[in-house]
DNA sequence: AGATATTTGTTCGTATGTATC
DNA sequence: GGATACATACGAACAAATATC
């Protein structure tokens, strides 16, 4: 569970918690970041989690493939000249 | 076909339209309630349907078994003690 | 035996309306 | 007024087991 820090941005706390949690080793390489996981496991709208994905996507943390999830890792397809 | 209320979520008037069949007998026991038949029958998205499915399912009106389908009736692997 | 259709489960992408801060 | 946040709703594709031909 989250104590919720008044005056910041749940999406915020979320991708700041979920930064944490991929730095310290407890969401593995490849792992499998679902919004619906993450809704049930923060208790927040669907929005709100993909906000926060949104911004691990911009950390570099995270790709998503549509239909399929968001993984933990850099995007294979990420930069080919 | 169904006239929508408005104002009224989507997913329970499905739901309570179909707990009025099912009582009714117009759906008899053990008849099939295919996702498919009823996005076409209603004209609503997938996930609308399932979740008044989920909610028939809280009414213990139907059970569902993934690759079968969701039947009328009490799920017969239920409360076995 | 093998191919095809059916069916639920899961996933992201998008849009809308409402409420709150 | 704008950003955040929640719930609903539609769309599309992948996965996997089952049923049928």
């Amino acid at each position: 569970m989250i104590e919720w820090q008044p005056g910041v941005y749940r999406w915020r706390q979320i991708a700041d918690d979920l930064t944490r949690r991929i730095d310290a080793g407890d969401i593995p390489p490849g792992g499998l970041l679902s919004e619906n996981g993450l809704m049930q496991e923060y208790g927040v709208a669907r929005a709100t989690v993909r906000r926060a994905l949104s911004e691990l996507r911009n950390r570099k943390l995270i790709f998503t493939r549509q239909y399929l999830g968001s993984f933990v890792g850099q995007d294979p397809e990420g930069d080919n000249a």
